[in-house]
DNA sequence: TCTGCATGAAAAA
DNA sequence: TTTTCCTGCAGAG
């Protein structure tokens, strides 16, 4: 679920995988045909994520052609496959394969990005710039959201998915922090308290350190993950999110859902009152 | 095995 | 506001 957490996993995979090592890149799909034989030959530096955004840093070789930047990001459908084959080939592409990347021991395979674009330093600074706080890179700083976040008349629950506000927040995080700080994403942001941001911030700090560790989302305390008695050992990970019309883990009220920002928000109308 | 929905965001209309 | 990426998965059967 790429949510920032996953492209942070990506830019650590990348790098383990491929990174160092003269690369091969090919498009077998086709639509990245261009750009591949640009990067073909070139060594992966080093991988930067930012929010949902994915920047890979190729160094150019003794062949000298110019640096380049590759720009990813996933979307709602993109998604990497990585391989090990260890000098044997590698398995054929499976599904529309945007971009392949292979060293001598690694493949990894792009399919359905929203974007996978070559990029110049300047285009690279221009998103980064767009950018919000990311509560993933340690330089983040909560006071620039917070700027935006305490003069606006937008809802939370709208003001946490703009990428500009914060980055790498999406439709899981937002629903289930606010849920967490007890707020309903209807408030302003003006009517936020500075504790109460802080208070959000600092867990999306930790929800989102332990979605990079764990590889996914789970937002619920020990205590409130109790199930039925029996086997159906399927963890409890979310408070709201999708949970339409089922009883709140806390006070039992149903789980509310309505669309914001083009997306279905999920609240708890009674924990989440105001 | 099939169907419909899902984490996102840019481009098109 | 709708379309585009066109995959993965849960739930139905």
């Amino acid at each position: 679920m790429p949510e920032g957490h996953s492209i942070r996993r990506d830019a650590t995979q990348a790098k383990a995988a491929l990174g160092g090592q003269v690369l091969r890149a090919s498009s077998p799909q086709g639509r990245f045909a261009e750009s591949a034989a640009l990067l073909d030959g070139l060594v992966l530096r080093a991988t930067d994520p930012h929010g949902k955004h994915l920047f890979l840093d190729f160094a150019p070789t003794p062949r000298s052609k110019p640096v380049r930047w590759l720009h990813v990001h996933r979307g709602l459908y993109g998604v990497w496959m990585l391989q090990r084959h260890d000098g044997v080939e590698p398995l054929p592409p499976r599904g529309a394969v945007r971009l392949r990347l292979s060293s001598e021991t690694h493949t990894a395979d792009l399919r359905g990005p929203t974007a996978c674009d070559l990029v110049t330093p300047p285009e690279v600074q221009a998103i980064h710039d767009r950018l919000g706080a990311d509560p993933l890179r340690p330089e983040s700083d909560p006071e620039r959201a917070w700027e935006r976040i305490h003069r606006s008349r937008v809802g939370i629950g709208a003001l946490l998915m703009q990428q500009e506000v914060v980055a790498g927040v999406g439709n899981v995080y937002r629903a289930e922090v606010l849920f967490r700080a007890r707020v309903d994403p209807y408030r302003q942001g003006r009517d936020l308290t500075r504790a109460e941001w802080d208070g959000i911030w600092a867990d999306l700090v930790e929800l989102m350190r332990a979605g990079v560790r764990s590889g996914r989302i789970v937002t619920t305390l020990p205590q409130d993950r109790e199930r039925t008695s029996g086997r159906a050992r399927r963890v409890d990970a979310h408070y709201v999110y999708r949970r339409a019309g089922e009883p709140c883990r806390v006070c039992g009220t149903p789980v509310r859902t309505a669309v914001l920002v083009a997306r279905n928000l999920f609240w708890c109308p009674v924990c989440q009152a105001h």
